[in-house]
DNA sequence: CCAACAATGTTCAATATTGAACAATAAAGT
DNA sequence: ACTTTATTGTTCAATATTGAACATTGTTGG
């Protein structure tokens, strides 16, 4: 049965994304470590970025654009509140929505987590001239148009 | 405080990232539910993968490969023993460590999860021309470098 | 207006993942 | 030989993540 282990290794786009794989699941690891001075993780990060970019933001939008659960964010966002980072307002059109807002202390750290990863973005692709990360991030996104094409497919195949 | 933020979005490593991390998350996602019908999930894949090229691996070696922790292992190996896709048999030289083969069905599922993950890949990566694939791995295989260097820094900054 | 449907957030049980402490075995230093 | 140190795997408690079932509120169609 090596005729299925040839034709698997041989595909180069497969070799290809099992680098990129390797790569997020690397920096996502060292990203961790380097945060654990703020004693937050990637997961808290990623709302910390998107409340300071789109701030009033609701918690089923953030899901969305985090690609998790609504359950996730019921279960996050209260934790983060607790510790002062993030508030959350009822919206007083839709009762039932939460809108998110960061707080004073939640933007400091916002600010100071997100220098973290620049700097390490930046450190760990210095190796890669500008017109290639521009190559790559137009690929990633004909990738990631391609993966929603899926999703859809998956849900309604009719 | 705008400037903290226009300094993070301009950027072009950075945004190029973004884009490379949305791309293996939604991979994974959509990965997820392909192989819901194998009824297993992406990290026993990535285990299947693993035994099926490097026969006999020690637990450790394992974990090192797949980032994760020895006691990960631990916990999942067993699983995937209980459901006859692997094996573990104990070393005789050193009997600290147990040695991991497939099972007849594991090398089947094996088979069967390694075809599905390849033809996602290859519909998702199809419209990224081979040339820019294999600049895109070249880069990460780079960025895996330099990563690997960030993680013994943080270990011994002496 | 009212009934059916949709959207938002919560809860809960199941599963995954991690790091620290531990036991058994091996290797090294004396 | 023997004490110390290192390696391998396990256990356990803590934390994260998910999907399904649910309650509340909003929207639509009669």
């Amino acid at each position: 049965m090596n005729k299925n282990q040839a034709l698997l290794w041989d595909h180069p786009r497969f070799r290809s994304w099992i680098a990129v794989a390797r790569a997020c699941q690397l920096m996502q690891t060292v990203l961790t470590r380097e945060l654990a001075d703020l004693d937050i993780k990637p997961p808290h990060l990623d709302i910390l970025i998107n409340l300071y970019r789109f701030e009033g933001i609701s918690q089923q939008e953030l899901a969305r654009k985090l690609l998790v659960g609504r359950s996730n964010m019921s279960m996050t966002l209260p934790q983060m509140e607790k510790r002062g980072l993030i508030e959350r307002r009822g919206d007083t059109k839709d009762k039932r929505v939460l809108r998110l807002f960061l707080t004073e202390e939640g933007r400091a750290v916002a600010e100071e987590a997100m220098a973290i990863q620049t700097g390490l973005i930046e450190r760990t692709l210095s190796s890669t001239p500008i017109e290639q990360c521009h190559a790559m991030a137009e690929s990633m996104e004909k990738i990631i148009l391609a993966l929603h094409a899926e999703m859809v497919d998956e849900t309604e195949p009719a």
